[in-house]
RNA sequence: GGGCGUGUGGCCUAGUGGACAGGGCAAGAGGUUCCUAACCUCUGGACCGCGGGUUCGAAUCCCGUCACGCCCGCCA
């Protein structure tokens, strides 16, 4: 691999120019006495190339305030303006002031800039300290491909905050308690649970159950025996209820069920690649008393009250014209915790245990109001952090939404697989000549790059429908196209031999793709800070492959290797733009390859 | 009924006030004596759901309306 040669030139990215133009256009403004928001004065790159690489409305905007035109405006202030070295010419057009940069001189500031900062580029320090509510997995039912979602969405997001100065603290927290454990402990004991079954495919065994549990509890309901469904509902509240109590069995019951799902869980995280830095289940903080001080927090600090059945209960205002509040429920009538107490004792126990600035919760967009609701009980409450719900839409097939009551389900592990067997399928084709060890190591990696930029570039709030058939095409905008193109430069570093990236020259021979290769590379810091703005990985996606698309069409049309005099300063391109695709795959934690 | 979200070419999608709305898939036409064609080039195809409004300027902001999804449990 190659090393940057350092050296001692300071070097000037694209970002700092534009910061230097706009203070400079600010500072005419004062001059001018014009009240001026910082957004007056922001910069956008121009739409088309020949009207320069950078331009700003400003002068628009400025003439309703000054009664005069924006050809007038834009005049005076290009008139009376500092212009940054970097800048060659100004032009005015519709009153757009248009900034031509210097091109040989940016685009050696920009690829010297990404040599010497490597995997720093973009970086920053001193942020937040921020906890991160993940993946969340039920015990006793699958991974699925939601869960997908969530854990890829989770695992770039907290990449870019840490690349970004934050420290993210991500915390899995599994769905281990509640009503659902004990409608199934009863399905269990009463409705044909198997202890062999258990052993042998225990997932599977208990998802039966917790369906058959749901589907009698429809059936009941539909022919209208409302007195057997109370039944039914007491006998899986009163298993809840034991469990609380610690009741030998039902315990016993518990402790089965955890242990066979969390092996499934790290089987199939192992697999994805996906790991968390911590793993409290609800269970803890039932179990460790978090639930029982968060509800007498509540009470001491008058945000809670007692009702007429002995349930504790917040009163929030409704939504509903209907209704005069909400009742958000920290203890039933029956003494046992619900979501809502848990998820108030995960803030307790991590104000306790983290001290975080910010707290984000990964979670579906289903919850939405919900956590509206779980915010405002914690800023009544007195917790200072911050809380964000980074709200994500559902993931659904092509027949139709997933339903794990009604038993439609695709398992993360079932879209893995069928995404590998394409995948094998096509090096098996393409690289006949690799031993099948390797050739399955790189379907492995295309295999999960497809499924995780498919979840990745679509921005979050929006639904998506997970079409196998169409992600393993593997052509077009797919993971393995990033995939590929970062092979690609790669490969073209390696075979020019050299043990230092070649200095680009002073003045650089380039042509315009040379050019709009490494001004893209430029505005990866931007990329970043939208996607922190935005709780998305999207943008950063969608730049990866508008880039991996730019060295494509350079790749195709400017020999590096076998170019004449400017070899150095494009196989100085190339290896700043093999750095930039493998620090976007990486915080997008998407597999960078050898080969493929 | 109320709340939240989404509506962009045949299909999927980027884009939260700026200069002719970007991509991809599908369709059609080309391209490998040269760094791997999981690639590149070109062609056709969009009144940005609809109607108003604000603005010099609206896919983007506001109001209304329609469609779809989700939520409105002492379930999660």
């Amino acid at each position: 691999m190659l090393r940057p040669r350092v050296r001692t030139v300071r070097v000037r990215m694209l970002r700092t120019l534009r910061d230097q133009l706009e203070n400079s256009i600010g500072d005419v403004l004062a001059e001018m006495d014009c009240s001026v928001e910082g957004s007056l004065v922001e910069l956008q790159d121009a739409a088309e190339e020949e009207r320069g690489l950078l331009a700003t409305p400003v002068a628009h905007r400025l003439a309703g305030q000054l009664g005069r035109s924006p050809q007038a405006i834009a005049e005076e202030i290009v008139d009376r303006q500092r212009l940054p070295d970097e800048i060659d010419d100004v032009e005015i057009v519709n009153g757009f002031v248009n900034y031509h940069v210097d091109e040989p001189a940016v685009f050696r500031g920009i690829v010297e800039a990404v040599v010497e900062t490597g995997d720093r580029f973009g970086a920053r320090e001193d942020g937040r300290r921020i906890v991160a509510d993940v993946s969340a997995p039920n015990v006793a039912k699958p991974l699925h491909v939601g869960h997908l979602r969530n854990g890829v969405l989770s695992t770039a997001l907290a990449n870019v905050f840490e690349h970004r100065g934050h420290e993210v603290i991500t915390d899995d927290h599994i769905g281990d308690w509640g009503l659902q454990f004990g409608n199934l402990m009863y399905a269990f004991e009463e409705m044909g649970g198997s202890e062999k079954k258990l052993e042998s495919e225990p997932i599977e065994h208990l998802l039966d159950l917790y369906q058959a549990f749901n589907r009698r509890e429809s059936e009941l309901e539909a022919a209208g025996k409302d007195e057997e469904v109370d039944a039914l509902r007491d006998a899986g509240r009163e298993w809840l209820v034991r469990l609380q109590d610690g009741e030998e069995r039902a315990v016993e019951l518990f402790e089965r069920f955890h242990e066979v799902s969390l092996a499934r869980f790290d089987e199939t995280y192992n697999l994805l690649e996906l790991s968390f830095d911590h793993r409290y289940g609800e269970s803890f903080y039932v179990r460790e008393g978090w639930c029982d001080r968060v509800i007498e927090r509540a009470l001491e600090s008058g945000v809670a009250r007692e009702g007429p059945n002995g349930e504790i209960v917040v009163e929030l205002p409704s939504d509903d014209p209907e209704k005069d509040v909400d009742e958000f429920v920290l203890l039933t009538a029956d003494g046992t915790t619900v979501y809502g107490t848990r998820d108030l004792a995960t803030i307790e126990f991590r104000e306790a245990e983290f001290d975080p600035d910010e707290n984000l919760y990964v979670v579906a967009n289903e919850q939405d109001e919900y956590f509206q609701q779980l915010f405002e009980v914690a800023r009544r409450m007195g917790y200072d952090a911050d809380f964000y719900h980074v709200s994500y839409g559902l993931v659904n097939l092509p027949d139709g939404t997933m339903s794990t009551r009604a038993g439609r389900i695709v398992t993360a592990r079932e879209t893995y697989d069928a995404t590998f067997e394409r995948a094998l399928e096509i090096v098996d084709e393409t690289r006949p000549e690799l031993d099948s060890a390797e050739r399955e190591a790189i379907a492995h990696d295309v295999a999960l790059g497809t499924m995780k930029f498919e979840m990745l570039k679509v921005s979050r709030r929006k639904d998506i429908t997970f079409d196998v058939e169409e992600a393993t095409s593997f052509e077009g905008d797919t993971g393995p196209y990033l995939q590929y193109a970062t092979v690609r430069a790669k490969k073209i570093v390696e075979k020019a031999g050299e043990e230092d990236v070649p200095p680009v020259p002073e003045e650089p021979t380039i042509n315009d793709l040379d050019f709009q290769l490494a001004a893209l590379l430029g505005r990866f810091p931007l990329v970043l800070a939208e996607c922190e703005e935005e709780y998305d990985a999207t943008p950063l996606a969608t730049y990866a492959l508008d880039l991996a698309g730019l060295f494509n069409t350079f790749y195709a049309h400017n020999p590096v290797l076998d170019a004449e005099a400017n070899r150095d300063t494009r196989l100085a391109l190339t290896a700043a733009t093999h750095r930039v695709l493998t620090l976007s795959l990486d915080l997008l934690g998407i597999n960078t390859l050898d080969r493929m």
